[in-house]
DNA sequence: GCCAACGTTGGC
DNA sequence: GCCAACGTTGGC
């Protein structure tokens, strides 16, 4: 069997801040915290395709969206363990143990960046034109991001 | 299988 | 507060 090609993924995670910010999972025992809640399918499928070590640029949603941190992935997907219990709000009955329908991974926290990126700032940046994020409309909480565009929001993070 | 109604996300 | 863009639900 030919080896595996060498192959580093980059993914936007979004969360408002109110509920889970950056600054939370940097504060959380091992900078490391679980991403339960994703009950969208296309949002799980890319959960399901994370590696260890996969880039993650944090995104927050809310009053001042934008990209406010780097994290990894640290470890692959796995049942997420609220869509089981009645008293969550992702409880889904319809999910079994032997099927489990929602998944979740890990997420570690790795570097604080210099200042939060602004979304209109890559609204505005040509360099991103294309991504996900920017689509109108675009809700999905679990984006793949090109090589291209994770290397121009971290250029703009370091710029000014 | 179609589609209308409804609920949610999230920017502005 | 408004609205765009979906995803889901349920009737038929």
């Amino acid at each position: 069997m030919p080896k595996e090609p060498a192959r580093t993924a980059h993914w936007l995670l979004k969360s408002e801040p109110s509920t889970f910010s950056f600054d939370d999972l940097w504060r959380a025992k091992g900078r490391t915290t679980g991403w339960n809640g994703v009950r969208n399918y296309q949002a799980r499928n890319f959960l399901r395709d994370m590696r260890v070590g996969d880039g993650v640029l944090y995104y927050h949603s809310g009053d001042e969206p934008g990209v406010a941190g780097i994290a990894q992935i640290a470890a692959v997907a796995y049942p997420d363990p609220t869509q089981f219990d009645p008293q969550d709000d992702g409880y889904d009955a319809a999910s079994t143990r032997d099927e489990p329908r929602w998944y979740q991974v890990d997420v570690r926290a790795v570097e604080k960046l210099p200042r939060l990126v602004p979304l209109a700032e890559l609204r505005a940046d040509r360099a991103l034109a294309g991504m996900e994020l920017l689509r109108r409309g675009s809700r999905l909480s679990v984006q793949p991001v090109l090589v291209a565009h994770w290397d121009r929001v971290r250029a703009l993070a370091q710029a000014r």
